[in-house]
DNA sequence: AGACTTTTAAATGTCTGACAAATGATTTCT
DNA sequence: AGAAATCATTTGTCAGACATTTAAAAGTCT
């Protein structure tokens, strides 16, 4: 592991890079001790706080842990897909809030690959993940819910869906898809009726799965893009107006 | 923003996720430049050093960028689809081979993610798209090509069906199934008759997506899946016998 | 007045040295 | 032998300093 000290690079940007090749590449495996910061700062010539920084950028992506104490030190971390999780959510929410990402394009790639878990969802899919869903429906049911929460749980719904497939890589790629629309789904108001062709189509969707008709779990899903993409056509319809008012 | 100096976790980790959280629900916004270090550091009750720990922890995940000079600081940062992809890749690279995720298990996220893919591709995709996957075929049919760069063909024609889907956010949340996989893949030795059937159905899919025809596309898919699966379990056997030798 | 050069101020980047706090290992005492 | 005290190591934090970069301000010359 070296670095360059003419780059223009900062020296913690450079010593957090070449740590973190050593982690991807496997010179440095899991669970393995770092050198305490003192060795690295001798090895890389650079001073502690300078490590210290390098260190703190590897701890924001959990490639390492850090423990106080005698036997402590820096550690690479075991990605656990937890961690995955959070950081794919916060990055997806980012990129979708940052980046005038249409309302259209973002609903079309969050069922697009929800249409991916449906069939692995209705051969696999427990008792358990088919009652989460129930579950939710029967809150989403429920008068008097704010739309915030009846929105959080449409994601609890999906999610449930996209668990049923079993397949933990699956889950992780499709939390940022999920969980990331939740603010933009957010600015709609959803009226009664709204919510009834929704959780119509939902239990249209956790009977096709509870059947194991994967046919009719995608075209459920379709239809629900369909509704979703005219509810937020109409809200931004009307707010477009709103900004223009008659002059 | 507000931090609890009683915590348990560190003060640089607290100051990050209290300016994260002002990005996320939006009290800072893009471009907006934070308050100097020193302002920071007097803000917080804090040392300077502390607070640098803090903003390094929010560059690393590409939250902020910093400027020296004059005019100089630390600025909220448009998260880059770029930016986006390159984190999403690691984490998934990691998250893969940090985890004993099973081949099939991979393997299975990334056909069904792509098959997500393949009818928008065969509506939207460019002359462009399919002249790269039809390139990449051409550069997988010449002899003497190593594994891995075979690997890294695989991935490019991959990257191009799912890149004609003309939607940046499933391209974003595909980057990291394709492309972490690529480790994984390279595993897999590729004999002449292998590659010989993996392009064989490559051009089957092309053919799909230049007639439109979604179904053989998404297909082709799935057969690439199988016989990809084929492939890595021969691979898996053959090392588990070699390692178990005749006593 | 206008264009070029120099100075200056502000900000991040880096270093030194120190102390605090946590924590496992070692030693000492009962 | 077991419990308590001590110790050494390591991360966490702080204070102050200097280096470097950068743009704006001031100055100078034509």
């Amino acid at each position: 592991m070296r670095i360059d000290p003419s780059s223009s690079q900062d020296l913690s940007a450079q010593i957090a890079q070449a740590i973190k090749d050593a982690i991807v590449d496997g010179t440095l495996i899991v669970d393995e001790r770092l050198p305490s910061e003192s060795e690295l700062a001798d090895h890389f010539q650079v001073s502690r706080p300078t490590v210290r920084e390098a260190l703190k950028r590897l701890a924001a992506q959990s490639l390492i842990r850090t423990q106080r104490g005698a036997t402590g030190g820096a550690f690479v971390n075991r990605l656990s897909f937890e961690d995955a999780y959070a950081q794919q959510i916060t990055t997806s929410t980012l990129l979708l809030s940052m980046n005038a990402v249409s309302f259209e394009t973002a609903c079309e790639a969050r069922y697009a690959l929800e249409r991916a878990c449906a069939p692995l969802c209705t051969q696999r899919r427990t008792p358990d993940h088919l009652a989460t869903m129930r579950a939710e429906i029967f809150r989403q049911s429920q008068p008097g819910l704010t739309d915030e929460a009846f929105c959080a749980s449409d994601v609890a719904f999906h999610r449930a869906l996209v668990d049923g497939a079993g397949n933990p890589v699956l889950s992780y790629q499709l939390a940022g898809a999920v969980e990331g629309m939740q603010p933009l789904m957010n600015m709609i108001t959803f009226t009664a009726r709204d919510r009834a062709r929704i959780i119509a189509l939902h239990v249209g969707i956790a009977d096709a799965i509870e059947a194991g008709d994967a046919e009719a779990a995608s075209n459920g899903l379709s239809e629900l893009e369909r509704e979703t993409g005219r509810l937020a056509s109409d809200v931004f319809a009307a707010r477009a107006k709103a900004q223009r008012p008659p002059a």
